[in-house]
DNA sequence: GGTAGTGTTCCAATATTCAGAACGCACTCC
DNA sequence: GGAGTGCGTTCTGAATATTGGAACACTACC
């Protein structure tokens, strides 16, 4: 573990979450360095364009640098650019979010959403992460991992909420339930009042490869209504999965500006 | 400059842009560093959680993890929330790409985006980036951008393709029609064959903020239709705008979970 | 079964990083 | 107005963290 990377990351990440521009002696602090040590990163950060000072400010702040190393990521993620109209389509259907998501080690991630129009609606930022077990999007991409994530979740099982899993066999029987009925719901074991459905995403192999989820809350959610949403992602889930099929193959890599991420070229061979 | 940190980021930003895992070779290789560094930077960053070991193989890859760095700056921009929905609406009555963008230091950066439904289409992937003089909605934003950052960008024109604007005082020219007009054209000046129009979005103090564009392939957007697409953009903007001082703040700050880029806690104090 | 390449481990040497002190500056509070 | 506090930044020397190289076990390919 080197740890000048390690700090790094650390005081980006702060930044990040910070709700506006930080001091120096605050962002020294709040990850126990000294307020030189942090200067020199700051200013490594600010070099390579991942933090900035506000304008005429000595105050720190991120940069939307960090934004596109992973939204090329998720560029590369053809099935995203595929199902977005579908996800639009199904959106207006529904007054709830929609989401995309996908599993990232072990976790849930958003990687597409369109939010309700409903002034009442859950939280699903971007790029949110969620433990798989405890969101319904994240059951049907457990249900369908290799045995090893499963084992791995089983192991090391945390309750969030008084409805949380504890129990490993409990959350085996659940998974099984799932790849049998072909969705997953949950209710409130991230949030109290949230609910969700979310059914699974494949290739062309049959893997599952995203959850389609429907999320609001708790009593706009009813049995009924489930089962109506359930129907509704198993129609959207099938057209996306035909068009990804259609060999769509993505857009073209998209243009690259000079100073833009650019490698470094072996400076002998 | 902490070189450990710069190699970090320089091996992270190149496994995000790459097409798959990378073999630990490859990627010292392009990084012009040892073997065994690369081996050290790579088995931080795994800790880090920012690069992950392909189930079962020795190859490289990066997680979501830097996403979230970058969602989440986004999600603190209440403005990106707010406008999504009238970016939806204004999305179905166009069939071109439709984006909001916001100035990053001297980039114009896709901060939010509704795919357009046409087969033929424009590229256009959350978080991308393009000089500011060479879009339309970075010339909507430079116009509007502190004095400071004209100079900037007025110092350092690069031609990227033949229309692209190379003389400073014809730039300057440019912004100030822009400013009178409200809104911006591009035409073939990053990509030969896209166009695109944007007009400015604004605070309650009236300062500029972003950018709201839409673009295109150039044969669909002839001098009738950019007219239409103003007005369009215009009415949009009023009701975002209106939506946005009317005291929505945004959702309340989403649950964290353990693990989850925790800040580190001083020490001592 | 040799050769070439791999990912990984180990070690020692030194270049790199860091803590601390010092400085000028902007504030605040008497 | 002047002492005092806390700030961002610079500098320096000490030492530690980082790095390159050699070595190893493995695999894949002739």
């Amino acid at each position: 573990m080197i740890k000048s990377v390690e700090k790094a990351f650390r005081v980006l990440e702060g930044l990040s979450r910070a709700d506006g521009p930080m001091r120096l002696s605050d962002i020294a602090r709040a990850n126990g360095i000294t307020r030189s040590n942090a200067f020199h990163l700051l200013q490594t950060l600010q070099e390579l364009d991942y933090v900035r000072q506000a304008e005429d400010s000595t105050l720190y702040e991120a940069t939307f640098r960090s934004f596109e190393i992973g939204a090329k990521l998720l560029s590369r993620n053809t099935l995203v650019a595929v199902a977005h109209p579908f996800l639009l389509r199904l959106s207006e259907q529904v007054p709830e979010n929609v989401m995309l998501n996908v599993r990232d080690g072990l976790w849930n991630v958003v990687a597409d959403r369109i939010e309700s129009r409903s002034v009442v609606r859950t939280l699903a930022y971007l790029g949110a992460r969620a433990p798989l077990q405890s969101v319904s999007s994240g059951k049907v991409l457990l249900a369908h991992a290799p045995a090893s994530v499963i084992d791995e979740v089983a192991r090391s099982l945390v309750a969030y909420t008084a409805r949380s899993i504890t129990d490993p066999d409990a959350l085996r029987e659940q998974l099984a339930r799932i790849r049998e009925q072909g969705y997953a719901v949950a209710i409130g074991e991230v949030n109290e009042d949230a609910k969700g459905v979310a059914s699974p995403v494949r290739d062309r192999h049959g893997d599952v490869v995203a959850a389609l989820s429907i999320a609001g809350p708790m009593n706009r959610l009813g049995e009924d209504t489930i089962a109506h949403y359930v129907a509704l992602q198993h129609d959207t889930i099938r057209r996306i999965e035909a068009a990804w099929a259609n060999g769509w193959r993505g857009d073209a890599a998209p243009p690259q500006f000079p100073g833009q991420a650019s490698v470094a070229r072996p400076s002998s061979a």
